[in-house]
DNA sequence: TCTAGTAGCTCCAGTAACTGGAGGTTCAAG
DNA sequence: CTTGAACCTCCAGTTACTGGAGCTACTAGA
C-alpha cells in the first residue's frame, strides 16, 4: 500500500514557521489534536494537521488571541453553519487594531513633542525627564481596558 | 514639631491612579523604595514617593518598558549627567511605537480586506475562514523580533 | 471602651503566549 | 554499531501586573 506523508514535528515546524516548542504548546493547551506517534513516542503529522497549523499561525499572525481561533477553528468545522460569528470576531479584531493604533498614535505624538523640546544638555535642563515627571499630565493617554495581548508583537525572539 | 505629611497607599492610589497591588509590585521589584511603616506595618509615604510613582506611571503610559524606566530613573537621579542616554531611550521607544503602528496598519489592511470579500453566508463559502486557511499567505505579516509588552495596553481590567 | 467596617498586610497563584533549558531517548545515515 | 541530530518530558522564566485567601490595623461612632 502507498504510504501517506507524515512529519516529524521538525519538519512541521519548518513547514508552518511555527518553532517546535510552540507547537507542542498548542498540543498541550488543546488547540492542536494530538499527533499519532511512532513507536518510539516521536510525533508524526499529517496534511490536516499541516493545515490546522497554518491556519492557527496566519490568524495568530493577524493578531488573533488564541481563544478566538479556537472558536474560529470550531466554526470552521461546520461547514453548513452562517458565518456570522466569524465575520463578529474578525469585525472586534479590527476594532481591537483600529484602537490600538489610535492609542499608539497618541504615544506617537506624545514622544516626538517631547524629543523636540530636548535640546540636549545636562539631565537637569532635561525635557524628557521633566515631561515625565509631570504629573498633570499623567493618566490624559488613557489607558484603558481593552487588547488582550497581540500576536506577532508581544514575545517572539 | 511640624508633621510632615504622609500618605497610607490607598490614598497614593487614590492621587496616582495606580492600584495598590501594582504599588506593592513596584516595590517588590525594587522601583519604588521601602516606605516608612506605622508601628502596626502599614507604609507611608511622602511626597518624594507620590513623585516617583506618579514619573513611573506617566512613563508607562507612553509606553515605556518597567526596564527602561528603571534607567531613566537612574538618569533622572544624576542632574549633571548629560542627557544623551535619555534622550536615546525615548527615541528607542519612538522607533518601537512606529513599527508597532506600521505592523497595525498592515493588519488592519488585511482585516479590512478579508472582511469586505465576505459577503456572509455559509461557513463553507466564508471568505474570511478561507484567508486565514490559506497557507500560502502565511508570515508575508512577518513577526519579527521587537517588541516587549505595551504600557497601556496589555493588562489592565 | 467596644464594635463595626474599611483599609491594610503577606503570600501565593494566575494571566497570555510562548521560550529556553536540563536531562534523557530515538532515529537515520554511514 | 556508532554518532549526531532530532526528539521526548518536565519545569521554570518572561512582562507587568491582577486577584484572592486569610489575617491584622486603623478609625469613627455608640
Amino acid at each position: 500500500m502507498t504510504q501517506i506523508e507524515t512529519l516529524p514535528i521538525g519538519e512541521l515546524s519548518r513547514q508552518t514557521g511555527c518553532k517546535v516548542q510552540t507547537i507542542r504548546y498548542y498540543e498541550q493547551i488543546g488547540l492542536m489534536p494530538e499527533p499519532a506517534r511512532t513507536t518510539g513516542n516521536q510525533r508524526r503529522y499529517d496534511t490536516r494537521h499541516r493545515e490546522r497549523l497554518a491556519f492557527i499561525r496566519h490568524s495568530r499572525e493577524l493578531g488573533f488571541a488564541l481563544a478566538a481561533i479556537r472558536e474560529l477553528l470550531g466554526l470552521a468545522d461546520d461547514p453548513d453553519c452562517s458565518c456570522e460569528t466569524v465575520d463578529d470576531i474578525a469585525r472586534t479584531q479590527l476594532l481591537q487594531v483600529d484602537q490600538r493604533i489610535a492609542r499608539l498614535s497618541a504615544l506617537r505624538t506624545e514622544l516626538v513633542r517631547m524629543l523636540e523640546q530636548c535640546r540636549g544638555g545636562r539631565i537637569a535642563d532635561c525635557r524628557v525627564i521633566e515631561v515625565l515627571a509631570d504629573h498633570t499630565h499623567a493618566s490624559c493617554l488613557s489607558q484603558d481596558h481593552e487588547a488582550p495581548t497581540e500576536a506577532g508583537e508581544g514575545r517572539a525572539g
